[in-house]
DNA sequence: TTGTATGCGTTATCAC
DNA sequence: GTGATAACGCATACAA
């Protein structure tokens, strides 16, 4: 891969303007001082010779890059996808950038991808989830690199974090259930390896079933990856049980459509003959058809509070460690009373 | 911004091994002609002192950067997702790294996106469709950077391209709907203005529909942003008008889902009452009920090729300036014989 | 307000 | 094979 490219430097704005390459380097960066006719003169000769500094050049002059990384461990989810944008959006307003990185669930390619936004110079990172390898939190300590987890609820200073309590709505969605009758509850999980957040939500459901009393076998929790089909096979398997669930709680809203679409395949009534849950509130939620009782995550408002607050750290400002948001239950359709046996 | 951490640098990593500063380069570069005795020093003195290259100098001294940057409309849409997953994983065999910028179909960010691109200085750039701002074809051509543009299947030399017709499937399931009978359709498109794909789709549908004799009137084509809500919304202003259509053709999946849930939640069965088609197929599409009649867009394949083609361009290779896949048809049980009045 | 000179952390071109 | 050293393109003290 190369560039034999010869392209305008500079220099070469600073000879056509006929000023020093320092002027053409302050006008670039709106530095004070600079009189209004070697401003337009240095504009006008950028704009002739169609200039563009260079970003590398700059930042090794600069010592600061004028970006953040992001390490997601999916675009696929669009819940992702909103927290992104958002996030980009409000970093716009501070002049920033942002690196994506995404990481496929795998810790080490979440490692790797980190060294790689380290490399590229990046003034701070965003984080989701507080687990990580040993190393993600050595790498930052020894740059001092400001940093943000989000989406979890972890009470670390030494891990600052923007998120939500995953285990919470977890437990409150299964006694939601639990109040309305059903005993025989499921959940179909996102794989918990290196996933703090489905091993809390996890983790809510069966602390809520097991204090009232009739606690998840193992066969009526099932993992499976991410995605519809996936949701739709773990209905089945389910289903297929000797005593079928009344009740099938998901790790997110994907899962739960795929839940819902084979039990409209397979002719069972959601909700008459079985309650489903989710967990993200994506827009499609409430469109299903019966609309899907899940957890509304703050993924817009996370995106904007962790631009503004890593901002803030860059800036040496000092914060909370630790900021917790609002994921309040969505009640709608998709859940109702337990069957009469 | 600013950042006060003393990093190692390579001249500490030479002093800790013991060798001059060219061979850390060599080593980290895995240049031929190092003997193994030095490379494990430098290795163990990288290893001891945590050393991450700075991949600013890095791409100032070597003129490369090792990445391509993608300008992509939104993440917002899991096609988009889709196919940015399959463009890095495949980048990745090629020791290339991927640079996401987003522009919300406004080609003044998409412009202002790949300035910012072109400083951090990536190898090449990867765009959608064929509807830029001119000043995108002359920066790009100006810097002689490789460059492809995909989802779209213009002819141009000057404008390479990995994509597929918008229009021809777009008529093939206009022509699939008056075969079955209708002769009242109506289109939800998407905003078409700086989108040349969502022009190709409604262009595809006013071909078949005027060739078969019963064109679309203005009030039964109607224009909304991206979003299920959105395509309810539109739902409601079609079913509102005085002559109804019998069928509904959405300019991609995601308004199609809006339209079918909208319908479901006034009784409207589709089917029977109402056909509804989308366009993109993304995952959900076959789980909807009924499953949903669209076109398969090849967008992993998409992903895959251009991550080899643009690389291909990058070492200098000649390339075709199109390749064409193909966009079959899912047909699907949304659609059915026209409601006989 | 503007210009000069030095340094940012690597890679690459020479020598040895 | 390995080691000096000059680029790479820009920012910034410092001087004027």
């Amino acid at each position: 891969m190369n560039k034999e490219t010869q392209r305008t430097l500079l220099e070469d704005v600073a000879r056509e303007a006929g000023v020093s390459t320092a002027s053409v380097s302050r006008v670039l960066n709106r530095a004070p001082h600079v009189s209004e006719r070697l401003r337009e003169r240095v504009e006008a000769a950028i704009e002739r010779l169609g200039y563009v500094p260079d970003g590398n050049a700059r930042a090794l002059a600069s010592r600061r890059i004028g970006a953040i990384g992001a390490l997601v461990p999916t675009l696929d989810n669009p819940i992702f996808g909103a927290m992104i944008d958002s996030l980009e959006q409000r970093l716009k307003h501070h002049d920033c950038r942002l690196l994506i990185a995404t990481y496929r669930y795998d810790l080490d390619d979440e490692l790797q991808a980190l060294r790689t936004l380290v490399q590229q110079g990046v003034d701070g990172v965003v984080l989701i989830g507080h687990d990580h390898r040993p190393a993600v939190g050595t790498l930052l300590a020894r740059r001092r690199l400001p940093f943000l987890s989000c989406w979890h609820a972890e009470d670390d200073p030494a891990w600052p974090c923007i998120g939500f309590d995953n285990a919470a709505p977890a437990r409150r969605l299964a006694e939601h259930l639990l109040r309305l009758g059903h005993r025989r509850l499921a959940v179909v999980s996102a794989p918990t390896e290196g996933n703090d957040r489905a091993r809390a939500r996890l983790e809510g459901f069966r602390q809520a079933t097991e204090a009232a009393g009739c606690p998840l076998p193992p066969e009526r929790i099932v993992t499976v990856e991410y995605g519809i089909a996936e949701g739709a096979r773990a209905f089945e398997t389910l289903m297929g049980l000797e005593a079928p669930p009344t009740a099938i709680l998901c790790g997110n809203d994907t899962l739960a459509f795929g839940v819902m679409l084979a039990a409209q395949r397979k002719g069972v009534c959601v909700p008459d003959q079985l309650s489903v849950t989710g967990f993200d509130d994506l827009s499609q939620a409430r469109f299903m058809s019966p609309p899907l009782t899940t957890v509304a995550v703050p993924a817009i408002e996370i995106g904007r509070r962790v631009a503004d607050a890593l901002i803030a750290r860059i800036d040496g400002k000092i914060m909370p460690h630790l900021q917790l948001l609002d994921a309040p239950l969505a009640l709608r359709e998709s859940t109702g009373p337990a069957p009469i046996d």
